[in-house]
DNA sequence: CGGGATGTTGACAAGCCTCAAGACCAGTGG
DNA sequence: CCACTGGTCTTGAGGCTTGTCAACATCCCG
């Protein structure tokens, strides 16, 4: 929870006193005067509560996202991870339904939920987008659903081509999130998860540099177990 | 698939050769020339396919619905269940993800979704319905993927509260669907939701009268168990 | 080098699925 | 009116996957 050395400012709610105006919001702040600012995050720091008034939506720039809900037996449940590029905070209603906190050190660009859905009002491109941006979330939704019918090893099959879509380099990721973090989105016990793996790099289907270094060696074999 | 009764006109796919302009598309078409369309549909029959063109979005009139697909393994998932009332079929993109199909006899209106579209093109407040109507789907898949990290008895007791809640009549409520689709719809076997409306009986919380006729004698205790 | 966090592995238990048999119910035809 | 039939529902027995608990290994950082 505290990781004494602070890259960047750091108060626990954004507040923030005008940093950075920059660049598009995905393509979105170049259709009208939006206001951007950029916003540093340490690892395990919270970005945003559950149930808090939504006044900001969200774009990743470096680093790495988890939202979650905590359940009344005290499991936590991960909804997402967001990588670099990523838009998350992003709900028609007023209030978060997940809480945000950053994984890694991570640097996220701001905007006002109010400004952007004001400029929706008058510009129908804006106004489209958010309605794709939200479709693209329940479609993210159905798929999780899908997977939460399957084995272990079949969601876990299915979260390394996931991640290795989305943020490996030169066929080797860098896992950012830790065994927990990848249970509670699979909706598994970390020992599950760390089970499977090892299972998958007997098999050879994968090889380790680090638990958190993963090259995958047969896309097909995992994508075979997948969907 | 085949009952050789039939309550009105009867083709596979709508082609809808114009029925009844009518009332409303949930407070909808009030705003524009939207031409509505009656349609129905016999029990067990189609009303649209996995990956077909979304030409239309619906509305249950009268009857029940399941939207749902196949999965590889030749298991089901049930998407939801749309009552009386309900808007279903509504996409961002342009193909279905879910096929649908009449639970019972079913009356449905329906508009096209270009016409829709169009109409959010030059209209902010239908795009912004559109976009809460997903929003609104989003958060039925976020409370389904919560409900599958917990147990068949949790998730029993959240979907006869939730039945309760949107069709029951004097306290009693007649389910349209058998405990298969249950089971499809919350990820269990149908001998795994029988036993536990089983259980629920012996323990008193709810009674029957008929297999799909239940009354609700104790929902402190059901919501004790949910979420 | 030491200590805490993270990850791996094993043994066991629990919950749910599978398979199977039988009960119930509505519709049909004799 | 009753037997028949197909579908739905219930109930039981056993097995499998995954969770739980525990011990140990590894890594990172001071």
């Amino acid at each position: 929870m505290l990781t004494p050395s602070a890259p960047s400012l750091n108060i626990n709610r954004p507040a923030p006193s005008a940093f950075a105006p920059s660049k598009p919001f995905c393509g979105l702040s170049s259709h009208a005067g939006l206001i951007a600012t950029e916003f540093t995050y340490r690892n395990d720091e919270e970005i945003y509560g559950k149930d808090e008034p939504a006044e900001y939506v969200y774009q990743v720039i470096r680093g790495a996202v988890r939202t979650y809900k905590l359940l009344s037996d005290g499991s936590r449940q991960i909804g997402a991870f967001h990588l670099s590029g990523d838009v998350f905070g992003l709900v028609s209603g007023t209030k978060h339904r997940l809480a945000a906190e950053a994984i890694i050190d991570t640097t996220v660009r701001l905007v006002r939920r109010r400004s952007l859905e004001q400029v929706a009002g008058t510009n129908v491109q804006v106004a489209h987008k958010l309605w794709t941006m939200t479709a693209g979330d329940l479609k993210h939704a159905e798929e999780m659903l899908l997977l939460s019918r399957k084995s272990a090893m079949e969601r876990v099959a299915n979260f390394l081509l996931e991640m290795d879509r989305r943020l490996a380099v030169a066929g080797m990721m860098a896992l950012p999130m830790c065994r927990r973090d990848i249970g509670d989105y699979l909706g598994l016990t970390l020992e599950t998860v760390s089970r499977a793996l090892s299972q998958l790099n007997d098999e050879g289907v994968l090889g380790f540099s680090g638990a958190r270094q993963i090259v995958l060696r047969n896309r097909q074999r995992l994508r075979n177990m997948d969907i």
